[in-house]
DNA sequence: CTGCACCTTCAAGGCGACTTGAAGTCAAGG
DNA sequence: CCTTGACTTCAAGTCGCCTTGAAGGTGCAG
C-alpha cells in the first residue's frame, strides 16, 4: 500500500503517518523510487498507537512499548511500563468518573454556584465513588430544577 | 492572600494564575497598590478549575462553565454542557478501561507481539467490557509469562 | 537609604502532536 | 512530450497551556 492508502484506511492524514516515521513510532517504511510502500500489519500498528494515544500515552511512551515489543526484553520491558502507567490509568478513570457523576446530577445538584459545590472541596486522594455521597448528602435547595 | 500565598495554597505557579486570569478563566482580582489579592474563594475557584481541566474540560470550556454559574443563567447553560460532554467523558472512561484491561493482563496476554494482539483487532464503536472476554478468549500461548 | 522579597507587565519560548506550504520527483495516460 | 496526481523533503506554522526572562514597581527591615 502507498502512504495515501493507508492514510485512508486508517483515517489519518499522510503527513501524521511521515511524522509517526520520523519519530520512530512508525519504522521505516521500504521504498520503492522513493515512495514508502506498506504491509497490512501498518494498520495493525496503527491501531495499537491510536489505542495507547487514547489510553494517555505520548508517542514516546508508545514508541518504547512497541520497540520493547519488537526486541528480546518485550515482556519486561512492558511490564515496567505497565508498573509505571497503572496507577496514571486509574488516576484519570477515577477523576472522569468524578466529573461523570458531577455532570450527570449537576441539574440536581442543589448548589447555587460552583464555589460552593461540595463536589470541589478539597481532594483527598482516592476519593473516588464518593462523590454521589457526598452530593446526596449535600442541602439539596434545587432552586430551579426542573428536569 | 498575594497571588504567591495562592499559589502556594493551591500548588500552582504564579504564572499560571494570571495566566488563567488572563484568560478570564479566573476573573480579574482586587488591586492593592497594583498587587493582586484574593479571597479564600480563589482557592475553591482554582480547585473547581483543576478538576474541570482533569475530566477533559479546556480552559475555554471551563469558563463557560464558571460563567454560567455566576449570571442567572446558571443551570440552563450547565445542562446544555453536560450534554455536550457526558459522552466524551464516558468514552474517555470506556478507552482508560480497555487500557487498564490490557495493562494488567499484558504479561499474561500470551501475544507475541502487540501486533497481533487481539486487543487492538479493528474497534467496533462501544465494544467496551469487552476487553477481558477478548483476551481469555485469545490462544493464550505464553512465550516467557513467568509473573 | 539600601537591600531584599515579592510583586507588576509584556514578549517570547517550549512542548506535544501534528498540519501546511514550497519546491521537487516519478509513473502513467493522452 | 507534457500534464496530472500522488508522492518526496524540509522548514515553518498552529493550538493549548503555560513558563521564562527582562525590566521595573512596592513595602518593610536594618
Amino acid at each position: 500500500m502507498t502512504i495515501g492508502e493507508v492514510a485512508r484506511a486508517a483515517g489519518l492524514r499522510t503527513s501524521a503517518i511521515r511524522y509517526y516515521e520520523s519519530i520512530g513510532v512508525l519504522p521505516e517504511a521500504e521504498r520503492h523510487a522513493g515512495q514508502r510502500r506498506y504491509g497490512p500489519d501498518t494498520l495493525q500498528r496503527l491501531r495499537v498507537i491510536e489505542v495507547a494515544k487514547q489510553a494517555g500515552f505520548s508517542l514516546g511512551e508508545t514508541r518504547a512499548l512497541l520497540a520493547a515489543d519488537a526486541d528480546s526484553s518485550a515482556h519486561a520491558e512492558l511490564r515496567a511500563l505497565a508498573a509505571r502507567k497503572l496507577p496514571e490509568i486509574d488516576a484519570l478513570i477515577e477523576r472522569a468518573q468524578r466529573m461523570r457523576d458531577w455532570l450527570t446530577t449537576a441539574s440536581d445538584c442543589g448548589c447555587e454556584t460552583l464555589d460552593v459545590c461540595a463536589l470541589f472541596e478539597p481532594v483527598t486522594p482516592s476519593a473516588a465513588g464518593s462523590a454521589r455521597t457526598r452530593l446526596r448528602a449535600a442541602p439539596m435547595r434545587r432552586p430551579g430544577a426542573s428536569s
